[in-house]
RNA sequence: GACCCCAUCGUCUAGCCCGGUUAGGACUCAGGCCUUUCGAGCCUGUAGCGCCGGUUCAAAUCCGGCUGGGGUCGCCA
């Protein structure tokens, strides 16, 4: 039976990259109807942290991964002594300085790596190597290796950072006298310059994606997409089906480059799919979180408020900026409208404000008749009324629909917003 | 530097294994349409097989070299 497995260590967040790896690892258990689990390894004291293990745990879980079986390396120590001991008694490890040193003796260490075939190493960068520290605890290369091979586990899918450890763990296996799994190397994630993805070019943690607004699905689905395709030109695919399409073998070899554009479009795409009812839900946790939400804003106000953004954000976040006009007055119009507000109309909107407020239901059906009709009696144009409406009520030249805009925030609002705006043009002169 | 991996539009990729395609899709970008705006939607377009050889009637596809990119060289994992 197949066995996989995600071996993190909680010495930070879970990154994009790791996330991914777990992703491909879990995949390939689940379409095996095998077992998938975690090994926590934190055998480093000094740089294992409580909250970077349950971050990792509660992002993996955020994106729909879930283990069979869970361990902690700190909790078997004993277990890596007690091997690296046999080692020893066999002559095939010594100890020096404290340490238990293991012995490399090769001529050349061949992989069969099921993404990148038949690699060969004939030379490693060192005759030996410290499997147990001086303070008793393992190194990683042994730790890893024991465990591998203890939990047998038949398919390790790591990063191709580890690429260069394989021949060693390798010959550890040979040592231990254990038959080695299969290896598979996934390629790496490069920041948008190229290299290493870092903080410093933005976020980098599923946890920061998280904050920002991103779904789930949608993360998924873009790290799926990096390295693998579902073929038949898909892009939009969920993680049941990969379960069913998932190859190890189609994923591609070289390190691909991340897509800050892509990401955030996909995300849209998901926000779209969403139902209104099931979004909101999202929205208001979301927002509630930030604590953006003010207290009076009601459910269904702020299903409006989604309904009114949902086609045109591409991550929750947007709403606090977009859509900031929708929960508070204190916005101020933004430098770009001055061409527009330069046109003085504080006449006709008063007579538009003197309109609008006759109408009973207001509904953008309602609304956008009667705007109409007060822009033709005014010898306007629609849109040289429409724009500065716009302004005054979201203070911006760019949003969604005016009338649906209208409706949402309400007559009192609308007639509130519109009348500040002729103070505004009074002021000026 | 040593060892190892990789190479299709700017980016993610399909095609490569089993040579013959107008080299397909997506993001971005540009233009157009819609029209009350737009960062939304719809349509169109720009753009690619890194280079040099070899094999072959024919090479993105097979082989070699070069160049370029990436990873690893801790009593970290």
């Amino acid at each position: 039976m197949v066995k996989t497995r995600f071996a993190p260590s909680p010495t930070g967040f879970l990154h994009l990259g790791g996330a991914r790896t777990c992703l491909f690892s879990w995949l390939y258990a689940r379409k095996s109807k095998g077992k998938f689990i975690l090994r926590i390894e934190d055998t480093d004291r000094l740089r294992s942290k409580k909250e970077y293990l349950e971050e990792i745990l509660e992002s993996l879980s955020w994106l729909g991964i879930d283990w069979d079986e869970i361990f902690y390396q700190s909790q078997r120590l004993s277990i890596y002594r007690e091997y690296a001991q046999k080692l020893v008694e066999e002559g095939k490890a010594y100890y020096r300085e404290g340490a238990v040193f293991f012995k490399y003796q090769f001529d050349e260490v061949e992989i069969d790596d099921l993404i990148r075939g038949k690699v060969t190493f004939r030379e490693l960068p060192k005759q030996e190597e410290v499997i147990i520290k001086s303070d008793g605890t393992p190194t990683y290369n042994f730790a890893c290796t024991v465990d591998d091979a203890l939990m047998g586990i038949t398919h390790v899918i790591r990063g191709e950072d580890h690429l260069s450890n394989t021949p060693k763990q390798i010959l550890m296996y040979k040592a231990l006298g254990v038959f080695p799994p299969r290896f598979a190397h996934i390629p790496m994630i490069l920041s948008q310059s190229g290299g290493k993805m870092s903080k410093r070019e933005g976020a980098t943690s599923i946890r920061e994606y998280r904050a920002g607004g991103y779904l789930p699905q949608a993360v998924v689905n873009y790290l799926l997409l990096l390295g693998w395709s579902p073929g038949g030109n898909r892009e939009i695919i969920s993680l049941e089906e990969a379960i069913q399409t998932f190859e190890l073998k189609g994923v591609n070899k070289n390190p691909s480059t991340f897509s800050q554009d892509k990401f955030d479009w996909l995300n849209s795409q998901y926000i779209k799919l969403k139902p209104i009812d099931e979004l909101t839900t999202l929205v208001k946790e979301f927002l509630e979180e930030k604590k953006f939400l003010p207290q009076k804003v009601t459910l269904d106000y702020l299903r409006k408020v989604v309904a009114l953004f949902k086609e045109r954000i591409s991550k929750l976040g947007d709403l606090m900026d977009w859509g900031y006009f929708c929960f508070y007055d204190d916005f101020s119009y933004s430098p770009d409208t001055q061409d527009i507000l330069k046109r003085k109309l504080s006449k006709e909107v008063e007579v538009l404000i003197e309109r609008l407020s006759q109408i009973e239901d207001f509904t953008k059906e309602n609304i956008e008749k009667e705007f109409r009709q007060t822009a033709h009696f005014l010898r306007l144009k629609a849109k040289d009324l429409v724009h500065p409406t716009r302004i005054a009520l979201t203070g911006r030249k760019i949003g969604p629909g005016l009338f649906e805009t209208m409706e949402v925030l309400g007559k009192e609002k609308v007639i509130e917003r519109l009348k500040r705006l002729c103070h505004w043009w009074e002021e000026r002169n």
